[in-house]
DNA sequence: CGCGATTTTGAGCCATGTCAATCGGAGTGG
DNA sequence: CCACTCCGATTGACATGGCTCAAAATCGCG
């Protein structure tokens, strides 16, 4: 649970994806590094405690969590996900009403150092990068409750396809045209705002022109540009429908 | 524009509003208020620039805000708004992509005193707890996402309501049972994510029973409780059907 | 009094939800 | 290796919430 860690490639691409994140310099990541020792391990389904501190970090170096509110009746909302390279910290978990974090699949996730104020300044750097890396992440709920509220399902789907694999692609986990997902129909539907029943029906009006398929896990965008264009909200309404037919 | 402001009852409680949600002791208050003076009116229907420094923020004293993010085909989502007593800072409007503010009517607003270090702690104190608030104001996309995704017309209503009221009540604008809101019932819809239609014919679900009612800007819930349980996602469907028969 | 903005109403349709059943793969025990 | 079971994916029939279009009524305001 707390054994110091070996450099290995899982740590360093989520430590990578943090650097570019915070717009960290090189002697920053690794500074960071070495202190990086409190390894942590949750296993699926199981729900992932924050950090208590609030200027404490934890870095997911592998896994998936999802963070989600759920109504006394059942209903589930999904707000997003947090993949390798994002940070847990205080904040989740304690929006307004309680939500809870709980692990897709195993996770694995390291916590940062503190960060005490050096004369060099990096202290103070780094949690002004951290800082800003968080609030990266909140924005999106800002383009979840966008699609949410004025998307189509279609262009739900393909909007959340886009923003995962442009994320998975951030740490080297996707290509533009694929990644794995351990996500199950009703964890979209929960994210979606849909019916689980209605998100097999989408994908499956995704699956006939070959635009995207999801199967086994894998997530494959045949036309990365058409989903791009529907995920933008751009593109006619038509242009699904004329494709299919 | 920049005229020394006078005391005056809307900064009295907007400064009161702010003390509660930054957790300021009085001390604190008295220190700002002389501070001021940086005065900017909006018109109605005009964009609302937000201070550039991500440090500075304007407490707007009277007046309603709200943030939304454009589509190119003319679909809007409304993200929320900002009432008196909230803070305007840097990090709206550029949400991901870009969103803009704009102000429903006429708003007022000061700008808040740069927060420098003192030696008896105040300023460090005074930027925690706006930036405690700001925290704050941002979770509210959470419920508004719990709120699009999840509930019904009915209870979408209910909830927005139930959280303007809220929230008008503690800067003393709002009773339980009423407020004053500039919002046309094509706010209503772009905030919930609903058709401007639909709006309409919720409204007149919940005006029969006697429930809630939206008239000439000023919105009468008339059964508080009732309201609170929908906003709630517990109550059953039913109640409102069986109210209405 | 007349005009634009907003609200209200009606008819009809489509997207999406519900219910129920089947199917398929993965694990498990015999 | 097979039967069993469970979970997730899929399909079909059907119901309905919410949307579109069109038009009328109402309000706010000059």
């Amino acid at each position: 649970m707390s054994r110091p860690t070996r450099s290995c490639p899982e740590l360093e691409q989520a430590l990578a994806r943090l650097s570019v994140a915070a717009r960290l310099n090189p002697g920053d990541v690794d500074h960071l590094r070495p202190l990086c020792d409190q390894l942590e391990t949750w296993t699926a389904g199981i729900q992932v405690k924050a950090p208590q501190q609030s200027d404490r970090f934890r870095l997911i170096t592998s896994g998936w969590i999802y963070e989600a509110r759920l109504l006394p009746d059942g209903r589930r909302q999904i707000f997003g996900y947090l993949l390798p390279g994002d940070l847990i910290c205080s904040r989740h978990g304690s929006r307004g009403a309680p939500s809870v974090l709980l692990a897709v699949t195993r996770v694995e996730s390291v916590e940062l150092p503190a960060l005490t104020a050096t004369p060099d300044g990096r202290g103070a750097r780094l949690r002004e990068g951290l800082a800003r890396t968080v609030a990266r992440q909140e924005e999106r709920s800002y383009d979840a409750l966008l699609r949410v509220g004025q998307y189509t399902a279609t262009e739900r789907m393909a909007h959340l396809v886009v923003e995962l694999r442009d994320r998975l692609m951030a740490v080297g986990l996707a290509t533009r045209e694929s990644f794995r997902a351990p996500l199950t129909q009703e964890h979209l539907a929960d994210t979606l705002g849909l019916s689980v029943i209605h998100v097999n029906r989408v994908l499956g009006k995704l699956r006939e022109p070959r635009m995207l398929t999801i199967k086994f896990g894998v997530v494959t965008l045949l036309e990365p540009e058409r989903l791009e264009q529907l995920a933008a909200g751009v593109a006619a309404r038509t242009s699904v429908e004329a494709a299919d037919s």
